[in-house]
DNA sequence: CCTAGTGCCTGTAGTGACTACAGGGTCAAG
DNA sequence: CTTGACCCTGTAGTCACTACAGGCACTAGG
């Protein structure tokens, strides 16, 4: 490891917050690219990858799936990307995570509703039990993974 | 098949909109009882069952996991459970939900902040690309599965 | 009786985004 | 020269399914 600024996977995740099972995952997928090596077979990083890095980890923050940034990578690093892609990409995105806070919200509700109606006695009886297996199907309700 | 209230998997996966493959799934993980069989082997379900499964499929569309459900039905099985600990476990849980609304939410500021900046050109620069690259991580922000 | 078309069976592998080992090699300090 | 921290590869596990492969069972039509 010279002088100049190369660094240990190691020091890239702690630089990065990203675990280092991760980011050695990343490689494997394509999503980060093959480092150098050292002597000894040892990764070894620059500030190119740090800042790669950052940029999907905030891009997994944000919601985007590792195949969605994926794409936005391989436009930057073709430099073929446009404004108006890339706000298009933002967009469908934004519209998913409004749909996902829409679905939470009639789920709180529903929630909210049950416990409400508990009296969290000591009794072998329940409303939200009876609830579970009374109740109708929340309509539209679609992927709301836990 | 006896005349009686007996049927096979593919009409209790229409009743009950539970994939069939699903079903299966969840009898090997014994989230479901090992239904009788026919003759031939099949799976002969009845009315218990459509009640159990649609117990779950509310279940999860509250966003409750698998091993909850587990816990909730060993606790029905058992009849052993009280409202108190079901309105706990309830309580719980929408605590999750409100919490992961609230990310979502701080999400959605962000994407749509950056949306926002974005001019929509066809030019090969775009500031959501620049936010990805340079934006702080989002503090505070868990597990937010797409 | 034969055949085609369903429906069902088991078991395995794939998904996404990791995480957790097992079983080793490397390196710096004491 | 040994200890411990770090790194390597490769595989398997997680969750909640979904999708197949390869094979019986059953029913209706010819």
């Amino acid at each position: 490891m010279k002088q100049t600024d190369e660094f240990s996977i190691g020091v890239l995740s702690e630089r990065s917050g990203v675990n280092i099972e991760t980011i050695r995952y990343y490689e494997k997928i394509g999503v980060m690219p093959k480092p150098a090596r050292s002597a000894a077979g040892y990764r070894v990083y620059g500030h190119d990858h740090t800042r790669r890095l950052h940029f999907v980890r905030r891009g997994r923050e944000l919601g985007f799936s590792l195949n969605e940034l994926r794409g936005l990578l391989s436009l930057v690093d073709g430099h073929t990307y446009t404004c108006r892609v890339v706000h298009a990409l933002t967009v469908e995105h934004l519209r998913d995570i409004r749909q996902k806070i829409a679905d939470l919200r009639r789920l709180e509700r529903a929630m909210a509703d049950m416990a409400s109606k508990c009296t969290g006695d000591q009794v072998p009886e329940c409303p939200i039990i009876d609830a579970l297996f009374e109740m109708r199907s929340i309509k539209g309700s679609r992927s709301v993974r836990s």
